[in-house]
DNA sequence: TTTAAGTGTTACACTCTATAACTTATGTTT
DNA sequence: AAACATAAGTTATAGAGTGTAACACTTAAA
């Protein structure tokens, strides 16, 4: 049995407080450069006393932390379930709908690009990824090898990731039927047809 | 004509002091986080006085510069000569060669990948390695499309750069000559293989 | 209403950046 | 070698940012 009861009624002021701390990040992240933001930015921002930040939280970075996980559970939901699809027949849509879904949730993908200069949050948000990834990976390398796994994981997050951060620093200009073909063929196409001849080489 | 003559007799002092805090940033890189890193910190290794600093750069970001511009110019020739030999039938073992130089420059690899996590040095970075390859992507694009030129090259950018952190964080644990062919497989073919599947589409 | 906990105010110590005025050291030139 | 120009060192200063402490005020819950 856990020890804490999971919700266990936080006190609305917290709630507040944390959640106007947020909202302020975010807000100033889409503004400005993200290095040159400072705690009094934030704490002025959210109207809330400069001290009142660390009575939650060490550092910008864990504030951000806390935003992207919030943001990350949503998209990583998404991305998964496009994989699944791609086990079915759906792999002709596949990608077109994770770029579709970029341009709805755009402020999302400019933070979560713009945080990637945080090598420990971009670290993270690559793993988060790549897991997701490794499932679809498993059945495709037959010799179970742990290495190849990991490294066609780590490159589909990383290689998609790069992909957005490029359509975006690019205005969007590929449509997005046009960037998910581009996405199945350079990297999931990619990917599988490694694995072919990889295991090949070593038969 | 050129408005001045290139070397212009640079004052030995000026060269002692840049030199010195050139390696001060380099072994602060190597033992701590980037981020932690002050000007005080760069002055003392370099035994230099603070103020000294500013009489040569505007910020730790501009002196990283000149560190990498140094030996990224060394990389990016390795490479673009890699880059050339592919062109002709020494296909097998460009990518080895890509790894073994790597265990060669651990410690220029190292911050190499350190500095990423700077967005406008790692987009920099990215940016002229894509340069490179984007001679090798221009003849198979035969639709001229330029658009695709971009995306392939960033592509191979992005991935080999991630590539060689993945190795670099995991202890280099794949062989060079297995790398290579991970290289050349994942990133190389892929890309070709894109090429032709996006053409014959547009066909 | 009383109590507990969260928040605001003010003050302070510390580090880091950036600049200025002045002195000392070093290289270049005559 | 002496004179000059320029680089580097010393000291002082100002301002921004981080982080903490003591105390007063406000809100939620009992």
């Amino acid at each position: 049995m856990p020890i804490r009861t999971l919700p266990l009624k936080v006190d609305p002021r917290v709630r507040r407080t944390r959640r106007m701390l947020r909202d302020a990040l975010v807000s100033l992240i889409l503004e400005k450069d993200y290095s040159s933001i400072s705690i009094k930015d934030i704490t002025e921002r959210a109207d809330v006393a400069y001290i009142t930040f660390f009575r939650h939280f060490e550092s910008i970075d864990q504030l951000l932390m806390e935003v992207l996980d919030e943001g990350l559970a949503e998209l990583l939901g998404h991305i998964e379930t496009l994989a699944k699809q791609s086990e079915t027949s759906a792999l002709e849509t596949e990608g077109r709908l994770i770029f579709e879904y970029i341009e709805q949730k755009a402020d999302l993908f400019r933070i979560l690009i713009k945080s990637q200069s945080v090598t420990r949050i971009r670290k993270k948000v690559v793993r988060n990824i790549a897991i997701i990834f490794q499932k679809s990976c498993t059945p495709l390398a037959r010799s179970d090898n742990t290495v190849t796994i990991a490294i066609l994981s780590n490159h589909i997050a990383t290689s998609l990731l790069a992909l957005i951060e490029w359509w975006l620093d690019n205005n969007r200009k590929p449509v997005p039927a046009q960037m998910g073909k581009i996405y199945k063929s350079l990297i999931i196409d990619a990917t599988v047809g490694t694995v072919s001849s990889l295991s090949a080489a070593s038969r």
